[in-house]
DNA sequence: GCACTTCATGTTTTT
DNA sequence: CATGAAGTGC
């Protein structure tokens, strides 16, 4: 068996003289104690508490640095493991900063997934796959699935795929094949899940493939089912190191325990408050137990802030404190005062969208006494994508240069991953998922029947796709058009696939091959680039054309994007080399220099630091999400509010909340209550800015002794009092029935008091009724149709509001 | 087999 | 509303 390393840079230096050539080390300098703790401690388990901004990856590439320097370890022996592939780069990065030369070998310095894929490809035949397996990604999971659905005459509408790989994913997060899948899960999927699980497992294995999650299964079966593959590693890997500890689930956790089971030279370092991840898996839990997984493991805890200021740590802290059983940490900062952490409610989504962009826009002059802003200083950071569209949708009208982080993915383009299935199939003609995508496309003229009698032969020869297609072609079982083209289409793929290698040469009778032929044919080098062959392969292919003729407005954009892919094979040295990236490096950050505010979500952000930040759309509902609360209760609201401790402590400078009364939601317009987060910030660290346009004020047009209302905003509990929320939620109605201009009129004061007893109202799904009851925003009804309900507040309307 | 229509359906978060 | 899936007519 080979040895694990991979890209030995210290070849022949023993690791006594490479201690003696140490020198002092001046990674050490300028950190603090807590984190030089964290850095010398190098022997046994370590927690690393590190709160949000208190220099955690400085710690943490400082260790591998002191690692190296002290000649614990070499290069190729450090296991680092982190989750996303940025922040992978980053480390990379700063410990090349920091040894003053570039890294050459930390191979194994990267994600999970990266890290189990090259693993993976070393021990695939003790799991059944060749060591050159696909990656499915989630698009062609879902499809795979959907296969064998319909093949089990499921109705795959009531019992959709995304479901059931909803499932198969969360058991492999748990590290269970499907014979371990637990009783309690045998009811999943109409009693067929587990069933399904396994012949989803079994049909991956044909296709030489694996999802996402067998990444890790597999390493953990194989590490847990051959001692001498595990003692291997255990040996090689002499210290571990893993980023984010509390985004682990199950399986990562038991890859994890396993590989650190010998020496335990393990240093984990996470922030369980920020553990945002618990619906893909992740289980807090992880870390909160480090300790009595590791017995005896040392606990650092960093608490000193460089990030932001008092008033948003302390904003922050009032927040998460009302999370239970959290490990506890208190975050400290010298830095100033600052500005507090700014409230402002909204009418609706549009206005708050607008008044974000006249903020923005003021702020780059420097406004209310602040410093200028550039664009780049500021972020808005949001909890779900959708809602990202109302402001991109205003900057654009407003000309305000933004960009968006993290949506849709490059690589998840129709037209990429249309241009990639040729790939794919050239370089791996088994890649029948692949084939399955681009038999039709452009238009062959191979509807369903075509592609059935393709399916067929193929199966009755047991053989691919695609070498289905060139049979059925041959026998004339698939006629006119459709036929002449399909055999076009094979023809080229089989030549894509020679001059993916280059001519067949004759090699003399001292052939470097050892088989005792006197002379063999092998491929010369190919006589083409693979940037070539790509282009020849969308060209060829009739793709580009396709495009070409495509009148609609996306096209030129598509045909754009091919050209980006094919420019970005040129960092690579062959096909699958690039596709092999691809398949795991699934973002694009856009490295423009330009200045731009960022939109992303609230867990894109994660890891990131803004000046300024704008934190919109605080509505019970949105967030906390509905959704999360719903299927995960008092779990899914505290995800949520850790979720809501991430946005806040991703402010240095300035963090402004905001909540808008009224947003479309599938078209229609919804009312909503501020979050329950905002009761949550502390009263002393807060500035109610006062809604300007709602209330008939300008910026800080905030007057004492104004309107009723505005006493109510200023008080100093007032703005969640139940009088305020309580005019948010009435003041839905009126906004879905009366025109827009009639927002700046200042609303009645008696619309405050909310509904009467009696009153004739209505509700979405159960029509007419009349109020019966009231206790806080709970209304007990009795419907005209459905009978007495109680129905909160914010779901009735006047019955003579409802516009149609 | 394909293009066009209507209809329904759903919106967290992603390696 | 906006996208995707099923249905309909050529």
């Amino acid at each position: 068996m080979s040895s694990p390393d991979e890209n030995d840079a210290f070849e022949g230096a023993s690791l006594a003289a490479r201690a003696m050539a140490a020198r002092p080390a001046p990674y050490l300098d300028g950190l603090n104690p807590a984190q030089k703790e964290a850095v010398e401690r190098m022997d046994g388990p370590v927690l690393m508490l590190a709160g949000a901004g208190t220099g955690k990856t400085r710690a943490l590439t400082a260790r591998i640095v002191h690692l190296l320097n002290t000649g614990r370890a070499r290069p190729n022996e450090i296991l680092a493991v982190t989750f996303t592939n940025k922040a992978a780069r980053e480390m990379k990065e700063r410990v090349g900063g920091m040894l003053g030369h570039a890294v050459e070998g930390m191979p194994w310095l990267g994600t999970f997934h990266a890290i189990c894929v090259k693993l993976l490809r070393r021990h695939a035949e003790l799991v059944g796959l060749k060591s050159n397996f696909t990656i499915l990604d989630t698009d062609d999971q879902i499809r795979l699935l959907k296969q064998l659905i319909v093949a089990n005459n499921i109705d795959d509408k009531r019992w959709p795929a995304r479901m059931l790989a909803g499932l198969i994913d969360g058991w492999k997060n748990r590290a269970l094949t499907p014979d371990k899948v637990p009783a309690a899960d045998a009811s999943a999927y109409n009693n067929r899940g587990t069933e399904l699980y396994e012949q989803y497992q079994r049909r991956l294995k044909e296709l030489n493939a694996v999802d996402f999650g067998d990444l890790l299964l597999h390493m953990v079966v194989i590490f847990q089912t051959h001692e001498d593959v595990l003692e291997q590693y255990r040996r090689w890997f002499a210290y571990i190191l893993v980023d984010e500890y509390q985004d682990t689930n199950v399986a990562q956790y038991l890859w994890l325990r396993l590989l650190a089971g010998g020496h335990r030279n393990i240093c984990c370092v996470g922030d369980d408050d920020q553990s945002i991840y618990g619906w893909r898996g992740a289980e807090v839990g992880n870390i909160l137990r480090f300790e009595k997984d590791f017995p005896g493991a040392h606990v650092v805890r960093l608490e000193q802030n460089y990030r932001s200021t008092p008033h948003i740590l302390a904003a922050a802290s009032g927040v998460i404190a009302g999370n239970e059983g959290r490990l506890g940490k208190e975050l400290w900062t010298d830095a100033e005062e600052g500005e507090k952490i700014r409230l402002i409610g909204h009418w609706d989504g549009e206005e708050e969208a607008r008044w974000i962009g006249e903020e923005i826009e003021a702020m780059q002059g420097g406004t209310r006494g602040m410093r200028p802003f550039s664009l780049n200083d500021m972020a808005i950071l949001v909890r779900a994508s959708h809602q990202m569209r109302a402001f991109e949708d205003r900057f654009l009208t407003i000309g305000l240069p933004y960009r968006v982080i993290g949506g849709p993915r490059f690589y998840e383009r129709m037209e990429i991953r249309d241009a990639m299935a040729y790939f794919r199939v050239v370089v791996s003609p088994d890649d029948d998922l692949a084939f399955e995508r681009i038999v039709n496309t452009p238009k062959r003229g191979l509807g369903d029947k075509a592609q059935q009698t393709i399916q067929r032969t193929a199966r009755e020869n047991g053989v691919s796709l695609l070498e289905g297609a060139r049979l059925a072609v041959e026998q004339g079982l698939i006629k006119g058009k459709g036929g002449g083209l399909l055999r076009v289409l094979c023809n080229n793929v089989a030549r894509w696939g020679r001059m993916t290698r280059g001519p067949l040469v004759e090699v003399g009778g001292d052939s470097v091959i050892d088989d005792g032929a006197p002379a063999e044919m092998v491929y010369g080098p190919p006589e083409i680039s693979h940037m070539e062959l790509a282009e020849i392969i969308l060209d060829e292919s009739g793709y580009t054309a396709m495009w070409q003729n495509d009148k609609t407005p996306e096209a030129p954009g598509r045909l754009e994007n091919l050209k980006e892919l094919v420019k970005a094979l040129e960092s690579f040295e062959n096909l699958q080399g690039f596709l092999e990236h691809v398949s795991l490096i699934m973002d694009n950050d856009k490295n423009d220099a330009d200045d731009k505010v960022s939109i992303m979500t609230l867990h894109a952000a994660k890891g990131l630091e803004f000046p300024a930040v704008f934190l919109p759309g605080w509505e019970d509902g949105l967030f906390p999400s509905q959704r999360s609360m719903d299927e995960n209760g008092i779990k899914g609201l505290e995800e949520e509010r850790r979720l809501a401790y991430v946005g806040i402590t991703r402010a240095e400078e300035l963090c402004t909340i905001s909540f808008a009364g009224n947003r479309r939601v599938f078209g229609q317009w919804q009312s909503s209550m501020p979050s329950r987060f905002i009761d949550e910030l502390p009263d002393a660290h807060v500035e109610v800015l006062t809604p300007p346009g709602l209330y008939g004020g300008g910026y800080g047009a905030a007057t004492p002794g104004g309107s009723g209302i505005e006493d109510r905003a200023m008080k100093a509990d007032g703005y969640n009092s139940p009088g305020w929320k309580r005019l948010q939620a009435r003041s839905g109605q009126y906004g879905m029935s009366q025109p827009k201009e009639s927002r700046n009129t200042v609303i009645d004061l008696e619309a405050v008091s909310g509904f009467t007893m009696g009153e004739r109202v209505f509700h979405q799904k159960f029509g007419y009724g009349a109020i019966i009851g009231m206790e806080g925003d709970k209304l007990e009804i009795d419907f005209e149709k459905a009978g007495i309900k109680n129905v909160v507040a914010r779901f009735v309307s006047s019955s003579d509001d409802i516009p149609f």
